[in-house]
DNA sequence: ATATTTTTCCGAATTGAATCCGAACAAGCG
DNA sequence: CGCTTGTTCGGATTCAATTCGGAAAAATAT
């Protein structure tokens, strides 16, 4: 049963095995990282691994919660740019900073996401649909037009995760059909389009 | 260093411990699938299993393997009927037919797609890759109309991608915020709209 | 300042699962 | 049949995850 770290000591200690965390699994991948390389990168004893998280897997665990929240915080504050820009802008300005963001510290993120989705990545995803979520309402308050888009929840839907995962596979994708930047392109002028389309139905119904 | 199998016995031997991979995973879960299990249900000597499989992670890998090639044959007879169907229609029974897919058996191969996600799914993804692609080439030959429609190469690749991640996602998706109707929905009228709106911007060009 | 309690840290010892290995069993083959 | 080669098996071995009991450090009480 793990305790809850009470000090501030503690408290960076655990900090300290979550950051061991990812730079082991990014240097030596899943099957060869064991507790005691955690233990050594993290500086403490392999029994205070043990003081605060129930086993192995609840580390990998924690890594994932953090890497979502970090993605989360990332975006949060570039909903206000995003907003005043075109939709296929803002979409390929979103593709590109998450890129850059799992591409830091030498790709570190980018070696691990894919473990982590093995975890119980889709558990800790909640945050970053919140962020998302958000920035879309903002979007369609900013721009009332759109706000006569049907199937907007579906799109959101299909948007984030397929954002989300085509940019994952295409970054360990080591031959992509397509270049990055045509992929962001595509999906920004398919979301583009879909829009214009029911935008262009709607004025026609009107008239 | 495994090796390869020569006769029918041993062939059979394989089998029954990728199928037993299956078994024990939908049941056990990835965390409590021991090497033990897997021979009890394949009905073999633990010391089988390395006869033919370097360890643990590579029968995971057979297993990751087998999906994407069964996935690709469920698909591959539907080619003819999909490149008829108008493009909306394609996708959404495309889809549907991944769910039932993913369902089948009690949803055995679902419980496994997150954790083979892990192991190297996505170095197999390649068979599946070239079904689908084939699928999109022949429906382009039979509406050579649709030839126009620039970013091809960029639509597909998110299409497949977004199309693959967001169904499994989806399935595993406790609290869903739109339908699987919905969802299939959305996707098919997303590239249904792209394209209609590609084709009359040539016209226009045209006119 | 000193005693007491709580929190934190540790690493040698334990445990159990993955992997190895050599003996035993079947199949092909002259 | 002998002989060789392919196959199966499960106990023995190895190694990483986890436990545990107590030492050190910090907080709190006297």
């Amino acid at each position: 049963m793990p305790r809850k770290p009470k000090q501030d000591r503690s408290r960076a200690t655990v900090d300290a095995i979550v950051e061991a965390g990812f730079i082991a699994l990014s240097q030596r991948g899943p099957a060869d990282t064991t507790t005691r390389h955690i233990a050594e990168i993290a500086g403490v004893g392999v029994g205070s691994l043990y003081e605060y998280f129930e086993n192995k897997q609840s580390i990998f665990s924690a890594m994932s919660q953090r890497f979502i929240s970090d993605t989360a915080a990332m975006i949060q504050p570039l909903t206000p740019t995003l907003v005043q820009m075109p939709i296929d802008e803002a979409i390929r300005t979103l593709l590109n900073e998450f890129r850059n963001f799992l591409e830091r510290d030498d790709g570190r993120y980018l070696k691990c996401v894919r473990h982590a989705m093995a975890v119980d990545f889709e558990l800790h995803l909640d945050p970053l649909y919140k962020v998302l979520n958000n920035v879309i309402m903002r979007y369609l308050m900013e721009h009332p037009e759109t706000l006569r888009v049907s199937r907007v929840p579906a799109i959101t839907y299909i948007g984030i995760n397929g954002g989300i995962f085509a940019v994952i596979r295409h970054l360990s994708d080591p031959d992509p059909m397509v270049s990055f930047d045509e992929m962001a392109d595509g999906l920004a002028s398919m979301i583009g389009h879909y829009i214009a389309a029911e935008l262009s139905l709607v004025r026609d119904v009107v008239r």
